[in-house]
DNA sequence: TCCAGAAATTGAAATAATCAAAATAATGCT
DNA sequence: AGCATTATTTTGATTATTTCAATTTCTGGA
């Protein structure tokens, strides 16, 4: 992982504690949610209020240093893997989430037949199945 | 659009008022949120409590006569395009969604490099961009 | 028609996220 | 380093979406 503070800067962003310890937090826990994250962060600087983790996290994705995805049924989650195309994974059964690299080269059918005019910028996939360990369960 | 009542037996559903209501918004209203459809469900049948609406919505979805997509930083909405692999077009701008078809015979790398271990029975992929309106507004 | 089980209504509540105003901290400049 | 400006954080309230639980009503089958 980069150096936070580095990351901060080479964006043009406010170094402050809180943002951070919320990308020490992203790093440290891929695929967390808000609150995951921010109680994480607690662990490291003792305090910080559920805005300032809103506000970071948003901060953050919309400055690339971060990635937010938004699975059906569950709180929006942030990892710091970007950059790539890896995809998710989801477990319809408890709700884990894995990152799965596509296979290169094949880029999901980003030709779409007919655009209807939309100017496209992410193909964003989300495979659903049940994991190892809830296929062991049955 | 098969017939409400028609879809419902064929699955061993009860028929109810509140259901065939909700299967027809749905239908007239492809990617309307719950509150939506609600709506477009009191002005067929006069009233509906909100519970139903959700409850018919879910039960459903479960049973495969509607899909639920849940497009990130937006309420989960509801088409009856089944059966189809369909994805959706999503603006960033002002949230509208279209239906994409896409290239036949092109799905999108079902083959991952690593599943994880991970039964997967689902690829939904979302494409993100700018709608023509909006790429007109600016 | 009547009964048992399923579904709808009602009202409350949980969850996720956002808004707005005041307090605090960071950055740039001297 | 000190100070003013600007950005960020805190605080507390609020919205939006969805679910829970108890009660009433309706559906489908005997």
């Amino acid at each position: 992982m980069l150096d936070p503070i580095e990351s901060l800067r080479g964006r043009g962003l406010s170094v402050t504690a809180q943002r951070i310890a919320v990308l020490r937090a992203v790093s440290g826990r891929p695929h967390g949610t808000a609150d995951d994250l921010a109680e994480d962060v607690r662990r490291e600087i003792g305090t910080i209020s559920r805005q300032a983790v809103y506000n970071a996290l948003g901060t953050l994705a919309a400055h690339g240093l971060i990635r937010r995805i938004q699975p059906s049924g569950s709180a929006a989650r942030y990892e710091d893997r970007v950059g790539d195309d890896h995809q998710h994974l989801v477990c319809r059964s408890c709700g884990e989430m894995v990152d799965v690299d596509c296979a290169p080269g094949e880029t999901p059918c980003l030709n779409v037949v007919d655009d209807a005019g939309y100017e496209i910028d992410e193909a964003e996939v989300v495979y659903w199945g049940t994991c190892p360990k809830c296929l062991k369960a049955r």
